[in-house]
DNA sequence: AATTTGCGCAACTCAAAAGTTGCATATATA
DNA sequence: TATATATGCAACTTTTGAGTTGCGCAAATT
């Protein structure tokens, strides 16, 4: 089943895993040690991470490191660009008003 | 109870909802028009919108428009940015790799 | 070869969230 | 004033997802 990239960065959890291995890679053991769970529970984060390739892992013997997909994140700031005209225009309009203001003094 | 506006965007009919309003302010009843759902179901989703300030209500008689709240979503971009710094980075050994190469000619 | 360690998979529990139906309220319209 | 319309709230059901426990497998260590 493949995971949806939004639904998996709801997770707080995984957000934080996010961040700690856009850092550097880690196994799943190391993740576990930040946080307070399972390491069967991050295991599952990291399941749904990597069903939506927002991870990659690198084998190295028994070990699995990790790594942030830094262009799958990018399908965010592309949902995102559709928004961000919309915000530019209206501190575009913001900046209209105000200098409506100045110039009535 | 405050939402979470990552878990606001997670879901898939909330994202549309967004990408609605953006364009244009919109009822309720018109949301719902435009999806396969009750109205009640959709004025759930506004709900949660609202509880994290995506989505702005305006009064008009006994109908509501609702805005899109462009600087809330802006909070999204902020959360990105942490990241962006590090795609930059890997397009730039990309650039490098690919000019080696050439300069191997 | 036996044991330990790192990892993933499956079954289970529990909580949260999505959607439905029913109802109350306020504003329009006849 | 009676009726229709727009909306929100509450109770309920169903689905989904987070977390745990238990197990099996493969690679390292002894």
């Amino acid at each position: 089943m493949k995971q949806d990239i939004f639904q998996a960065i709801a997770d707080p959890t995984r957000r934080a895993i996010l961040t700690l291995i856009a850092i550097q890679a880690l196994t799943p053991n190391a993740m576990a040690e930040k946080f307070d769970m399972s390491r069967q529970a991050v295991s599952k984060h990291i399941k749904v991470l990597h069903e939506c390739e927002l991870i990659k892992p690198e084998q190295s013997g028994r070990e699995i490191y990790y790594h942030f997909n830094a262009k799958k994140m990018q399908e965010f700031d592309h949902w995102l660009a559709q928004f961000r005209q919309n915000w530019e225009t209206q501190f575009n309009q913001l900046d209209h008003l105000l200098t409506t203001i100045n110039e009535q003094k």
